[in-house]
DNA sequence: TTCATTTTTGAAACGATTTCAAATTTATAA
DNA sequence: TTATAAATTTGAAATCGTTTCAAAAATGAA
């Protein structure tokens, strides 16, 4: 994929985001790292890069970002949000062993739903617990992976 | 329904939870009081029959409760976790306008999911949000109500 | 270059929850 | 009943992700 400046920026200014060097960064970096970083994660991969990089740019960011649609919370997590950059709709599973979470194919939309005829409805989220099979998968001595 | 003393001091026994007053009080409050109670909610509505309570009991309380399959926990705002005793499978509405949490049926194992065949899944939760009747609602001046 | 606006920054505040150790209550054994 | 151990409750302090705040720095417009 081409995550380059010019196409970060190009992505920045079409959401009438200025394309400051932090939000640059933080864009590149959810883009390439992919997954469900937190805003901590993020903070300190690009620390290096930005020695001057405050925690809370890193907040303010990402609220500009989820704001303007470029990305979305995952919320499944106790403790820290988290950060997607795939809008397509889906479903998140969280291990409660390693606590990766993975996305899934589910289209809610094709669900009966019952009691919300007059509700409008903006946002659905799917979240499920349990193992992964990374966890489940028995090791030499015959028990279960070392939860993290 | 009965959630007389003797009854929820028969559930807390069935859980081999012993019966203090404050568990069976935070029991009475919730199959009462029904809802999403927050740990606060529950600890200023019971401060004034128990001017001792501390707010650790009620968490405590809670946290053995839920690992007991006694409460549920509803993560869906922000901040505060929430305490459902409706235990049947259901999906849950926060409404972004009033911050009500509102229960809806779905049939969640009637949607087709991809992406987790090698997965063991314990834990459902389908969480929407929007705005609900009363927020959609325009009042007598033409504009929405005021959200809380 | 000015001057206004936006962005970044570190320190401090916040707020729900957890940790801790002491005090109290309850159960068990002698 | 009394002694002793175990469980529960409690308030204070700690934790931790996040927000607020005001000042400094960067950027844009005139
Ligand atoms: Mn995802
Ligand atoms: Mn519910
Ligand atoms: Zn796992
Ligand atoms: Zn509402």
């Amino acid at each position: 994929m081409d995550y380059s400046i010019e196409f970060l920026t190009r992505r920045l200014k079409s959401k009438a985001i200025r394309p400051s060097y932090q939000r640059i960064k933080v864009l590149e970096y959810v883009h390439q790292k992919g997954g469900h970083p937190t805003a901590d994660d993020i903070f300190r991969a690009l620390s290096g890069d930005i020695p001057s990089l405050s925690k809370v740019t890193v907040y303010n960011t990402l609220h500009t970002f989820v704001k303007a649609g470029l990305l979305r919370v995952v919320d499944i997590d106790d403790g820290e949000k988290r950060y997607d950059v795939t809008l397509a709709d889906h479903g998140h599973f969280q291990c409660e062993a390693c606590g990766t979470i993975f996305n899934f194919r589910v289209n809610i939309d094709q669900v009966p739903i019952e009691g919300l005829e007059r509700f409008e409805i903006t946002q659905k989220n799917v979240y499920f617990k349990g193992l992964c099979p990374n966890c489940l998968q028995p090791t030499a001595n015959g028990r279960k992976e070392e939860a993290r």
